[in-house]
DNA sequence: TTGCTCCTCACGTCACGTGAGGTGGC
DNA sequence: TTGCTCCTCACGTCACGTGAGGTGGC
């Protein structure tokens, strides 16, 4: 009446690798030995094993299962905690799953965020890092306002992304004048982006200091001096444009 | 233009140790130091990041992102995989949120199968575990036939579990004329109890190991020779029965 | 000088899996 | 004798996290 490792690990629908293992971490007690060393379990190893097993399938740590010999407060509050765990994992999942799936719709390009796929195309590699920092502090009303402006694309974009890191100041000027009224119309369009909002992750401090590192990593001086300038102009107009102020004194 | 370790890592949404784990499995060129040998990454560094860790984000393997630069049929027969097993995960995870729900409704035990909650308090230590091993090859209906049964508890069973192993030949005989009857019965309405089919996991040669081994295993020997008796009685009735004589002769 | 950041090892985590190398049972 | 099972280390897996111990910058 006694069972072999690798019975009682049949039995109880495991591995002999796992058994050995709850030997180890001290959940299952060693059972007598034969005179040739082998181990001899028992009926009471047998639902031992099948009870971490249970416990185990229900995703609960091994380190709590000592705990956990019958149904009391504490193994209940823990059942309900994994429970909550489990369920916004199962929303997790089905987010990665919608991703996949927006990307394998569009062929979008991977350094991009996940629906920004079909407008992808156009932008700079600067613009689509910008964008991948951004997707990370603005929430998703606002990635989906910058997302409807990718697609009616201007054509003084393509300038600024083509501009040289040692343009001289006439050809920076020229650009800033005619950037600065498409400009104002963005702001007056789109508030929110004269003054980068509380993001969810992050403290607006927290929010202006990404965004600005990301700027002034992304984008050479002269592209830099252009979006000041546009911004210093935009100032002078209303009160607003804190942001644009800080972002580029860095 | 350049960002330290600490900054690349708050832009792209990690941590330091993760950027450096990185460059150990060779996914993240190395960028040029400054004289004091701090790390001086760059943009290119800042879109590579992004997008290991977008990939990594949808659960690819860092093993597999060095061959995703671009998406090529590869790289979407990859991804086609992944939301496959993603998928598969969900399901299993709703199901796992299932057996935790019945068991905080039930109070069920746990060294007993989800759904035997309800019942499995007049039940003997022996067939709790028995039941475990069943719920591992039987199907979800048969169980379900067997959950039916555990209601409507025969008197005869609780002598049967409190049965000695020493019990002699008379006492045996006895339960053994009492008990026929009434598993004559249970085969008549249950005919496939007469023989194990074959498992979704296993064959039914390995299915009939298995429990075989359970039944010696957890039953001592005058409860096993009441059990075989009853079997052998009903075989001479019928032609079924062939798992009854198998599974005891060991 | 103090506190903050950066660096490089080395080891830990979690639940096992994978050999390596040796022995017993039929 | 052959093939199968059992045993015990030791190390590997995966994607990092956690200190330890030391240095540079303001």
């Amino acid at each position: 009446v006694s069972l072999s490792t690798k019975q009682l690990a049949d039995l109880a629908g495991t591995t002999v690798k796992t058994v050995r293992h709850y030997h180890d971490v001290g959940l299952l007690d060693l059972p007598e030995r034969s005179s040739n060393g082998y181990k001899q379990y028992t009926v009471s190893h047998l639902m031992r094993v099948l009870q971490i097993k249970r416990l185990s399938d229900l995703r609960v740590p091994l380190s709590d299962i000592s705990a956990m010999s019958a149904i009391d407060e504490d193994t209940e509050k823990l059942l309900r905690q994994l429970d909550g765990d489990i369920e916004s994992n199962i929303e997790q999942l089905q987010q990665v799953r919608a991703d996949l799936d927006a990307i394998l719709r569009h062929h979008s390009p991977l350094d991009v965020p996940a629906d920004f796929g079909a407008v992808s195309r156009v932008l700079s590699d600067s613009d689509r890092a910008l964008l991948m920092v951004y997707s990370r502090v603005l929430s998703e009303e606002q990635l989906a306002d910058i997302r409807g402006l990718l697609f009616e694309r201007d054509p003084l974009r393509d300038e600024y992304d083509a501009l040289p890191a040692d343009a001289d100041d006439k050809t920076i000027q020229s650009l800033v004048e005619r950037y600065a009224p498409s400009m104002r119309q963005l702001l007056a369009e789109h508030p929110w982006m004269s003054q980068f909002p509380e993001a969810s992750r992050f403290s607006q401090r927290e929010t202006e200091t990404i965004v600005a590192e990301a700027v002034t990593a992304l984008y050479n001086p002269a592209q830099r001096a252009v979006t000041e300038r546009v911004y210093r102009i935009l100032e002078h107009e209303s009160a607003t444009g804190a942001w644009a102020r800080k972002s580029h004194r860095q």
